[in-house]
DNA sequence: GCCGAAGCTGAGCGAGCGCTTAGTGTGCCC
DNA sequence: GGGCACACTAAGCGCTCGCTCAGCTTCGGC
């Protein structure tokens, strides 16, 4: 099996960037929070308990609650934007490629579920600079698979009339997995990734 | 030009079943606090201060701040059911019934945009007995969306395997709507509609 | 064996929260 | 025109929030 991610089912836990230790489990306490109850609705001493930590510990490792959630925005961009590319820049046809960047896209919004929500719903939770810097990780994303799509148009393998609208639709359907699945429902993130690249395929006239 | 609105830009402001006029300021300031800044967000004050009231005033017309969402989440939910209901049972093929009831729902988020933004994305912000209400609402509207597409398929005008799956995807895409459309974007909740049911008559393998 | 740096805690500050209460103005009924 | 129901306000209560700070522990270097 190829796909865009390297080792989907073996991947070892994320965040292992984040040093040292007691920041890593701070930052992992955080986004489960901010998932569950939202970015307003969580209060720093929930997450510090998360962690097994007294709530100043937080202030430690972090200068304030939004520093916390800006970490995890701009980490999960950098992944998704990066699941994005490597699908987008393999080689093969555009209709290969556009069902490998919506599969991994899509399979990461259900499996790292957690994590997807706070990095595509919590938005408008940061301050100005923060999500200027996030809106342009995204305008990244919308090129990658903008860029494949219009390849499929000009190789002739699709039939799309409104490019912007179209990756704008296939992007938001991906995105918004991260709103209903459910890791106790029917559906595991594999099986999600393969109806929904279909269902893009379909989309945009291929085959 | 023939939907399942009946008349989509003439409409009246809504909320004009809410009464007394103070009660309807207040819900009306609501929702547009909570679509800007989320229920948790928002804070009593701001509400009433929306609505040109003093904060005691909002507890004369409803008991708490949940209250607000509840009545807001409860009319929204009945609206999008009602469009989904007209379109299923009007008269026509599926493919017809289908292409109408997404262009009119989508149109309603995008359009109705504020609101659609407090109906989709707050539930967790109500309690049990509130969200159980709301959930069967849910409930309701993916059987409308269940149904038109399981009767094209018997009929012959769809090519769908995963019918759940495919519900799920057409209601998430018209769904996310609400999060990223924008009033003062290039598109009119009408062009979306029309692109929207396009690419759903795609998904479900149509004509 | 002493020292300073680093990681963490217990206690708590000022602010703003949801909500309450006592009191005020207004208009309608008789 | 007196009384009353109703809509609303000013003031503020009790609470929890994000965040701070003085002090305690631990540990490597010498």
């Amino acid at each position: 099996m190829s796909t865009a991610e390297e080792t989907t089912g073996g991947e070892v836990e994320p965040w292992e960037e984040v040093t040292p230790d007691a920041a890593r489990r701070l930052l992992v306490a955080a986004v489960e929070a901010f998932a569950e109850r939202g970015y307003h609705a969580t209060t720093t001493r929930d997450i510090a308990g998360r962690a097994g930590m007294s709530p100043a510990a937080l202030y430690i490792h972090y200068k304030t609650k939004e520093e916390l959630l800006h970490r995890i925005s701009r980490i999960g961009h950098d992944r998704a934007l990066e699941i994005l590319q490597t699908a987008a820049r393999r080689e093969g046809t555009a209709t290969e490629r556009l069902a490998d960047a919506v599969s991994s896209f899509v399979r990461w919004h259900a499996g790292r579920r957690t994590t997807a929500r706070v990095v595509q719903y919590e938005l408008d939770a940061l301050g100005p600079d923060a999500r200027a810097e996030i809106l342009d990780l995204r305008r990244q994303v919308d090129a990658e698979v903008r860029g494949i799509i219009q390849e499929g148009v000009e190789s002739g393998e699709f039939d799309v009339i409104d490019i912007h609208g179209t990756t704008l639709a296939v992007l938001s359907l991906s995105i918004d997995v991260a709103r209903w699945f459910n890791v106790h429902g029917p559906r595991t993130p594999e099986e999600v990734g393969a109806l929904y690249a279909d269902l893009v395929l379909r989309m945009v006239g291929a085959g």
